[in-house]
DNA sequence: GCCATATTTTAGGCGAGCCTAAATTTTTTG
DNA sequence: CAAAAAATTTAGGCTCGCCTAAAATATGGC
């Protein structure tokens, strides 16, 4: 069965929305939203997917992939990441270049390509945004981070990944020189707006605000 | 103006029956069968990119690529052999296999992933068949090697490349141990089914039919 | 020059993937 | 619980890229 690269995207996009929903099944606005077409396209592809038992689909009622649909969604991931490691690794592009190249290159079709190229790269477990990278049997160990602002704690923490990719937010940690991996200092919590006084290495301290800490992904030390 | 991967591939295709047929515009029937469409669809198409200013397009008259045609169309190929030489020195495909990826990845939008790649690759000039690769502008030295066939004399020769691309036949020169830059001494011709006596490196010596020969280029030495 | 054949184009149709507008169903809320 | 609002689906339409069948045009042989 031949699966198109809209199908892959929307596949995907479940896949992503799925696992933020805890459960509940994907809804026809939310995929709208995300993929940025109207909910009458996608009432039109769910049914598409469901025909090829791709998804579980009942009208009105949201939509869960079956296992065959998460295979697809994994697999896409799989090399979505593996890509963003090439580029970041091989060709040197920043981390927040790379998401758009690896959404056109996550489509090619060769499973040795995909072998080889994580061969290539050292079977990488993480891409440069700190997303874990399915293995060929599509498993990977669930990300046990939480957001900075989870923890709205003082203490020393691993900067292990981001939530948001967005070119804007990633220049701007790259421009405090904050990378995956670093260690971070919270220093004070300001209760009133959840911002925080973080130190990187020992350079100046400066402040996450709410929204910033939302998106910053770590592991607490000790 | 947006091209879409299945434009890039028909510019390609009338790039290279062009490139053939010397001066005489492409007809609808070679198109046909090179891309494997009915004619039918093949005029549709033609109707399309000569809106776009792409050909030159005249009813029964064959086609004709514009600058702006050939200008796309040089940047496929180049990102196409750019593609093969990191598949075969990178991830170390053998030259039979790199073909239908690449055909994929030459469609991967990216000013800058084309640059980096390039330059990662140490700015090839030929692809794993010989093929020249164009450069950023367009521009490639004119193959200069002709068919061992064209030659049909005694001698010494440097296999430079091949005019046939399918696995069948690449693996047979491998096979026989013949890559790209190596010598090969024709020791004996044979006038009635123009077949050749070859001898490669100091192996046994191989013979290669009319057809085979017609495949491999070479350039006379001395 | 005329006829047969080959090539090419036109006409009409289809699926994928998108849209808008209208209808339907679900959810919220007073 | 009924009305309003929000979410979703249906209906109908569009472009792209393919097809088959039929019509038009070009070409080659006599
Ligand atoms: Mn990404
Ligand atoms: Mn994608
Ligand atoms: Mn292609
Ligand atoms: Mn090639």
């Amino acid at each position: 069965m031949e699966i198109s690269l809209v199908e892959e995207n929307y596949i995907k996009a479940i896949y992503k929305l799925q696992s933020l929903n805890e459960g509940e099944g994907v809804s026809t606005s939310d995929l709208s939203r995300h993929l940025k077409n109207k909910a009458a396209s996608i009432t039109d592809m769910l049914k598409r997917l469901s025909l090829k038992k791709l998804i579980q689909y009942q009208k009105y009622q949201g939509v869960f992939l079956t296992a065959k649909g998460e295979k697809i969604a994994l697999a896409v991931v799989r090399k979505h990441r593996l890509w963003e490691v090439f580029l970041t690794e091989k060709l040197h592009f920043s981390w927040d270049e790379v998401h758009d190249i690896a959404e056109q290159m996550e489509h090619i079709k060769s499973e040795e390509l995909v072998k080889r190229l994580d061969r290539y790269l050292g079977h990488p477990k993480t891409d440069p945004h700190g997303d874990p990278i399915p293995d060929d049997k599509g498993l990977f160990r669930a990300l046990q981070s939480k957001t900075l602002s989870h923890y709205k704690r003082k203490g020393k923490f691993i900067f292990t990944g981001v939530t948001e990719h967005s070119p804007a937010f990633l220049q701007y940690l790259s421009s405090i020189n904050l990378k995956i991996g670093q260690a971070l200092l919270i220093e004070q919590v300001n209760e009133f707006d959840g911002s925080l006084k973080v130190r990187i290495n020992k350079q100046q301290p400066c402040f996450f605000s709410e929204k910033v800490s939302a998106n910053i992904l770590v592991e607490a030390i000790k």
